[in-house]
DNA sequence: CTGAAAGCGCTAACAT
DNA sequence: ATGTTAGCGCTTTCAG
């Protein structure tokens, strides 16, 4: 240690003023006070002493501690997703906020006490975050306080929620295939995410196979079949191949996520079917593989990064924060995945 | 707002005691003191009010925030590093203290500014993180303060440093192959990184090398060859591809990351070569990709977890902070692409 | 234009 | 066993 940390006091007594001055001075106010003179020997005397603001002090005071926190189920965990931190951290920054990052790991306990922990630091705000996206029931210790649901929905709290647009992510899906002449042979593969543990569907795979459909149904056609799976590699690998044996071939295939384009590709190429000129796919998400396949694949991106820095926009704006749902376009990646359908 | 929040004055003006004996049975002193009744009545006072301690109110007195600061190059946005994160997070709530994350993006001048501001936040500790393993240069704001590096190294700087064991981890490559019969027809891809924007190579690729040669050598063998490149996939599918077309096809192949591999994979397959009947692979790193792969990839995974753990478990630990290298072990994930050598 | 004094919510000597 | 007092580093009336 190289001893006592300077303070305020020790800036003022060099400068030869009082401690308050100090303060006026080094907080950069310019409400008219203050001779030049004084001001300059304040500074000068900071910056020989080194001196740094303990915000925690100022705080104290001032109950505002320019720190956020963001709690989330699982983000750091999911690949991508990342990107929402990023986008967080960057608008936090721009703003001279720092960020507590938490993870609840999925317990509704452990939410209560992260919250309890941020609020005992007296965080400007909260925002609640989700890996992907659906509806939330947030903690009660959480109303009252600056509140912004990332890539969550939570209808009767109130909060402003930030979500990827995915009906029209699900409508662009279905553009590009009808753009290039799909009319017949399309399949989806993931669907809904209505799988036995939630007949319901998810949000996403909801939301995507409505634009797509309605998409379709313009055009005068549809899909040929939704195949409801898991959205994973091995799932889209089996899905695929079962497509494959039984009966009419597929001649365009959307899936939900990249990880099943990924399995889709493995299944097209060991039946030595070519993308995309036996079979055209479209994806959903923009993970690192999309832009590794060969041929790279067209998919709708997921904006997380976007999202996170909106989050914070939001909740640092100053204004008030209405429950409104902020829907943030996903854009196309056209790459080489997707062409006319073979005569 | 639900008004102003309560106060541990309110807790004993309602429990009718001074404050000075809240404050002792509120936070669990059991120093022989406070008679029974009146802890009670502390207790049941604090409950019904719904008293939360202002921790930031408390540091001011005690100097601990109970909160490290994790600043980082880039590591939200490399995939599988979110890992370590998780790992710094969870061994931070174990110790009931939470974590600021920031990320400087790679220049220094904003590193300064990131550490200034955490410092000014009275952080207890904090960890100096890098996306990939490398030496450093710790900003000079954090002399005198608890450090530890993660995925860096900084030996004159006198912290405490978390890497990965990468010489073990090569060796261990080395024997997977000799235990399977390899002995000839080993090709390394990747290698040492010594690209011509870094000729003296990077500390992976040089341990990793380092370990597998050594190995190699014990078993009176060698390597056929290193391709120098880029860790990328498309690098490993180009540099794959033109080791086919030279000469003597590979037996083995030594990827220096999955995305190699998964390049590596697509050139094989497209030559008609199958893993790991005609060429086994081996790799490092332990991405997601890995197990979707066909067959799924044998590779050595680097520890993100335990290592950002590790870093956070040694900064909170009290004890001095010594110059030591932690080394932590890369696992082997034992699957499925490395077989004996085609007679 | 500047300084003295109070106080943010809490902990810790020091009385009693 | 409990209360009184001081003070952490800062901002902010309010007087000069």
């Amino acid at each position: 240690m190289t001893g006592r940390r300077v303070t305020m006091s020790d800036v003022a007594r060099s400068a030869g003023v009082s401690q308050t001055t100090a303060s006026v001075v080094l907080s950069g106010r310019t409400d008219l006070r203050i001779s030049e003179a004084a001001s300059a020997r304040v500074h000068e005397a900071a910056k020989t002493l080194g001196y740094r603001p303990n915000v925690t002090a100022r705080s104290l005071r001032t109950k505002t501690t320019q720190t956020i926190g963001l709690v989330s189920d699982a983000l750091t965990t999911t690949p991508f997703a990342g990107e929402a931190i990023r986008g967080a951290l960057e608008a936090a920054a721009a703003r001279d906020h720092l960020l507590f990052i938490t993870e609840t790991g999925g317990t509704d306990s452990s939410e209560s006490t992260l919250v309890n922990a941020l609020l005992d630091r007296q965080v400007d705000a909260v925002i609640l975050a989700s890996m992907y996206t659906r509806y939330v029931t947030p903690p009660k210790e959480l109303h009252g306080h600056r509140v912004v649901l990332l890539n969550c929905l939570a209808p009767g709290f109130g909060a402003p929620c930030v979500v990827p647009d995915e009906v029209e992510a699900g409508r662009n899906a279905g553009r590009m295939l009808t753009e290039h002449g799909h009319r017949s042979g399309i399949w989806a593969i993931g669907g809904h995410k209505a799988v036995p543990a939630t007949p319901e569907g998810n949000f996403a795979g909801n939301e995507r196979m409505r634009g797509l459909q309605e998409v379709l149904r313009a055009a005068r056609t549809g899909l040929d079949g939704v195949v409801e799976c898991e959205w994973n590699a091995e799932d889209g690998y089996r899905e695929t191949r079962r497509l494959l044996q039984d009966g009419s071939p597929p001649r365009a295939l959307v899936c939900s996520t990249d990880r099943l384009s990924f399995g889709a590709y493995q299944a097209l190429a060991e039946a030595g079917l070519s993308v995309p000129d036996d079979v055209t796919v479209v994806s959903f998400d923009d993970q690192d593989i999309a832009s590794w396949l060969r041929p790279a694949l067209t998919t709708l991106a997921l904006p997380h990064y976007q999202m996170g820095h909106l989050a914070v926009e939001t909740v640092l704006s100053g204004k008030p924060l209405e429950p409104r749902v902020h829907r943030v376009a996903m854009p196309v990646r056209q790459r080489g995945s997707v062409g006319p359908p073979r005569p």
